[in-house]
DNA sequence: TATCATATGATATTCATTACCATCACGCGA
DNA sequence: TCGCGTGATGGTAATGAATATCATATGATA
């Protein structure tokens, strides 16, 4: 576990215990794409550790997300994970179902957005974008 | 059923079939909130109608989806449903749920975000902005 | 009005997620 | 370093949304 030491930072400075159950699910979103099911996440979470029980997958991630370490949404009526090391929107592949991140986010301070959305008094506090589309490999691949 | 006309009217030009069933859904997609799960719009439906299948709800809403006459997305890993007469993002209050359609595009014509990203390959074909805070109600109540 | 493709309805089933409870182990203090 | 206590874990069962299947009913065209 190359990150053990960096994710069991993580989860001291967010008042969490660090146990290895902990440590490999966080290694599996770091490793993999970047955002997965639980399922999968589990699936390679317990090739790692050995022993890992699916409700424990389900339990960590929800503390994980309430801890704001890792981002949730829902994607097809199934959650996705993904680690929420700095905020940014989504580009998401029609075809293949890729969902990648942008590298900043895209609406930027969103100053006007929100100021806007004040006046009517809603506070935003965070939002979701979300572009859906074709990737460069599927255009290519048809 | 005041808007049934209109509906017939909007199931032709998607050349789907008119039916008692699906006025009903139309009707108990635009006569309540401005979303709505598929459980909700078949309990408002099937009171109108007398017996409606809640399968048949979930193939017609499909339907409906699939030519375009309604958004659905997922909230909470359930999907929500309503008339997509128009284009709009949603102002989602974290407190109690309410989703609110903006009056425009939050993202104008969008023209300097999809040639970015079209320069990287991708294609946007739409977007989704959901923004998260508390409404004015809440903050009101608390 | 007759015909047929399509829509509907009911049951059974899948799949993700949650509830419950007994057991285990991390982390703090001595 | 060692014990203790709170919180974490793991397994089974239960919930609830969504899908598969198939016989029956019905809208739309000729």
């Amino acid at each position: 576990m190359p990150d053990a030491g960096r994710f069991a930072t993580l989860l001291k400075q967010a008042r969490l215990r660090v146990t290895p159950q902990r440590l490999a699910i966080l290694q599996a979103l770091a490793t993999g794409k970047h955002v997965a099911t639980c399922q999968a996440i589990w699936a390679r979470a317990r090739r790692a550790t050995g022993g890992l029980g699916q409700m424990t997958t389900y339990r960590i991630l929800e503390r994980l997300h309430a801890a704001g370490l890792i981002e949730q949404f829902d994607l097809g009526g199934v959650a996705h994970f993904g680690l929420a090391d700095r905020h940014h929107d989504h580009v998401i592949c029609q075809r293949c179902g890729s969902v990648e991140p942008t590298e900043t986010c895209l609406l930027g301070p969103h100053g006007d957005l929100t100021a806007r959305l004040r006046r009517s008094g809603f506070v935003v506090k965070h939002h979701r974008l979300d572009l859906y589309g074709v990737c460069r490999a599927c255009r290519a691949g048809t």
